[in-house]
DNA sequence: TTCATTTAGTTCACGTTGTAGACTAAATAT
DNA sequence: ATATTTAGTCTACAACGTGAACTAAATGAA
């Protein structure tokens, strides 16, 4: 239900409002910043001095020098107070990093190991240590906590991971089992993998990006907002119908995408164990490497081309194993896309590679913390 | 851009709030309403007494008699002061209703006539008769207009009709070919089709329209919003893939829910002219006939499996044709949905017949105006 | 060097809005 | 007839943004 607004509110929206800006266009003065809210020159100020006060914004040195008139004062970010902690749990690596409030990468550890078939709490008793460690470091450095966002893959619902099937794990309450000074938020490594690409690489204020990983997930951002479903659980694309009677799925149904260009797909058509050996063999023409990620990305175009009729996209990051196989993914798949999309729709949305590669949930984790204090400065206090 | 919040901003919210609880749940006092909106007793009576003022509430008798306590006023929205009007262009019809802000329908018209080949000005000619007609009913009946939005069924883009293949348009301004006292929206039929079924009938805060007819459309809810994707174009379900390899479609490409489950092809492989036959002929349990929309339901379960994939659905409304082919679509549609979705999600989504039928679209056009009084009567000032 | 001009930022009286609690109103229960 | 209960109004107050006057700090012209 939509809440009463009431002078605190109003007060709570501008500061955002404030914050926001900063962060769209980086120095910027009171006077520049009254111009792009809207507020006044007197209003301005007071909410400026009240977020430096508290920490959010910096003064650094005068903007405009040699020109007319007094210069102003500009204000950032400030990286000095607010710490944001985002974690993933993957099949084969445990991460985290902690990002300031101007969206600086302070701290990041990352602990490489298969966790396939170990127990929820085993990992994320070893995923304690690894936030342990990095929320020491923030302290240190003299920043506070102020959320902490965790990845999983697999669809994740009313803070419940439901199934992992690379993990083998089910309704597992993830966050739960984590001990930490904020509460932990629960979410989709596709989704957040959308949010890192949004904030901090490849990705525009609408677009798809797609985790190729064993499982095929995606996260679709509008407006720039997550587009969460009814659930939370939107984005399958991996069990997307590229065929009604193709090979038989782990979900249970036939010719999912996923039985086309899932990992285990790929590597098994190739002919190889690892992704790197697929683009070892890629990059020297193996014709059987080459058929498999053919047929992959023609699937994957069939899927796709459902995707923007529903949807209405317009861009596609492409990440996971999809990042390093681009090169030789994106033409076939475009192609299919533009046969069957062009002549109705005029344009064909535009395929690109992830840049943030393994780290995007990661930092779409984190991300998703500095983006809730931005917007509301006001419900996270100082101490 | 956000707008900054003002003092002015706050009230029209405030008065939003206060309306959408009334709305929400019919007689409710000034005691309750503060209860509700969490606003305090004060604020609620200086709000409701202005809304009485300007005419978007109406004051009834006094409610909880029998009770102890001094009994509350009643207060219900008032349909004697704003007239929505929604406009509709379909193949066979013309169709135009005036609702009040109760949301009932006050005046009503429509003209039965094949619209296939006629240029968009002569249609739009016929339609600004109806709609003359409509407004001078509304006038007498003392009502003033707020706004009026059309219905076109095809998509539609920044003010633009893309394309209505049935009645063979192309690039059509069509809202700006009429003459109104108050601007004119325009918006595609499957999306207002949804906000219909939404408001009036078979919607829910979460679900999917699905508008069968020539092509096959379909309007995403989510929070009792319209999703419309990045440029208004989300909901081609006639064009999601059912197979790489099927029959050529009108789009260029192969194998389109709309190649199996549109109307053409369903009439055709039934062979019959009309679904009133169709449906005849399904009473009469002709082989033919079942034969037929037996594999229209196969393609459609097929294409909703990918949409609920993607968009997390839990409720899919179908409209069009295939609300009076309900009956016959949707145990065999629902099966394939059971099959492909229900090992991983658990749970299938449900599917049920439109109780608006043809008229989900023009309701959904009026109902798109009242929505948006609702949400900010202050906008809407009262002559 | 001095002063006008320009731009930035602050101050303060003011208007609008919601709040809290006292108060009035109107019903039933004792 | 009086107490009790619930609804609604009234009033002093506080929070916040506004707008105009004012101060501050730079450049440019005389």
């Amino acid at each position: 239900m939509t809440q009463p607004v009431r002078h605190d509110a109003m007060r709570a929206r501008n500061l955002g409002l404030v914050l926001g800006e900063v962060h769209r266009a980086a120095p910027l003065t009171r006077a520049a910043l009254a111009e792009l809210t809207g507020l006044t020159k007197s209003t301005v100020s007071k909410l400026v001095g009240d977020l430096v006060d508290a920490g959010f914004l910096a003064e650094t040195g005068p903007a405009r020098v040699g020109e007319r008139g007094r210069p102003g004062v500009s204000v950032v970010l400030s990286g000095a107070r607010v710490a944001s902690l985002g974690l993933e749990v993957n099949v084969d690596y445990l991460a985290g990093c902690v990002l300031d409030l101007s969206g600086t990468v302070r701290f990041s550890r990352r602990i490489e190991r298969d966790n396939r078939g170990r127990r929820p709490a085993r990992v994320l008793r070893s995923l304690q240590k690894l936030a342990d460690g990095l929320l020491a470091e923030a302290e240190a450095a003299g920043l506070s906590l102020a959320g902490a966002v965790l990845a999983v893959s697999g669809p994740v619902a009313d803070g419940v991971l439901a199934s992992a099937p690379n993990l083998g794990w089910r309704d597992v309450r993830a966050a739960d089992l984590l001990r930490l000074p904020v509460p932990v938020s629960l979410e989709n490594e596709a989704n957040l993998g959308a949010l890192g690409e949004l904030w901090f690489g490849a990705g525009s204020p609408e677009f798809l990006y797609v985790s190729g990983e064993i499982g095929i997930g995606a996260g679709l951002v509008v407006g720039s907002e997550l587009f969460r479903g009814a659930r939370g659980l939107a984005g399958e694309l991996g069990h997307v119908v590229v065929s009604s009677s193709g090979p038989g799925c782990r979900c249970g149904a036939r010719g999912c995408l996923e039985t086309y260009a899932g990992q285990e797909a790929v590597l098994t058509a190739a002919g190889v164990r690892t992704v790197e050996a697929l683009v070892r063999q890629l990059a020297a023409d193996d014709p059987r490497a080459v058929r498999a990620v053919a047929a992959a990305a023609e699937a994957l175009g069939l899927a796709l081309t459902s995707a923007v009729n529903l949807l209405d996209l317009d861009r596609i990051v492409l990440g996971g194993i999809f990042g390093p196989l681009f090169r030789w993914l994106a033409p076939a798949a475009e192609s299919v896309l533009a046969d069957r999309l062009g002549p109705l729709r005029g344009s064909v949305p535009v395929l690109a590679p992830s840049t943030l590669g393994a780290t995007a949930a990661t930092l779409g984790a984190a991300g998703t913390t500095i983006h809730r204090v931005l917007a509301d400065p006001a419900s996270f206090p100082v101490r």
